[in-house]
DNA sequence: TGGTTGATCAACTGAAAGGTTGAATAGTGG
DNA sequence: CCACTATTCAACCTTTCAGTTGATCAACCA
């Protein structure tokens, strides 16, 4: 796997397991115990994917005696937000496309294939 | 690999060469050919880069003659804007965070190191 | 001190990713 | 029909991923 920011990013998020443990982080800390409990894996495989998240830079990890509690860390996400701005124009135009084309396609005689 | 939408989604974006494949496609339509030009790798390789980006509903692809075109398909974007949408306030909130610190700071004018 | 709790490290496994090369498929044009 | 082009399929290789179990480290408490 690449190691660029955005593909660590991505990467990490490509997982339920970690995007449901970066939802339980929106609402809070929390220790590594209290992330695996609703999770049916041990807590070394919870472990491995806080490392994941950690190296995404999506959760930075405290010390507190013997806990080590989770934060979340929402820079990566607005990379990936800033990333995906130059297609948001895409979508939010897609309707107008649609019915631009089906106006042409209407006008003209004939649907021809669409050359840009 | 899990294979909810949304984890495909952000499987098929965690690496660079199929980014660099949607960037080209947001210009216009493309043959596979095409496409695998400014990439050192082989052609089947790019073609293997497609199919990921088409299981995950980025790309769509015609059949025009001996040619497969392959167009965007912004919705799963949109549908990771509206995943990442419930962290973007964490972010905001942050600048706002940083803005009163930095307010505090300069109003107070000790000098004293920052800690966060 | 020793025992318990919280978390990580290490080694292993099976499956999947990402690349290769070589053969096959499908459509075009002479 | 034949040759050529565009693309995919198939088999293989190497590396990484996601999980396991067992051992270890670190901090608290009795």
């Amino acid at each position: 796997m690449a190691d660029d920011p955005l593909s660590l990013t991505f990467a990490a998020l490509a997982d339920p397991t970690r995007r449901e443990i970066l939802a339980r982080l929106a609402r809070g800390e929390a220790t590594v115990n209290e992330l695996a409990e609703p999770f049916p894996m041990s807590l070394q495989a919870i472990s491995k994917h806080l490392k994941v998240l950690e190296r995404a830079g999506l959760i930075v990890r405290g010390r507190n005696a013997q806990w080590r509690p989770c934060r979340l860390e929402p820079a990566p996400l607005e990379e990936v937000d800033r990333w995906i701005d130059r297609y948001r124009e895409r979508w939010e135009d897609r309707f107008a496309r649609l019915d631009e084309e089906l106006n042409r396609i209407q006008s003209s005689d004939k649907g021809e294939k669409s050359h840009e």
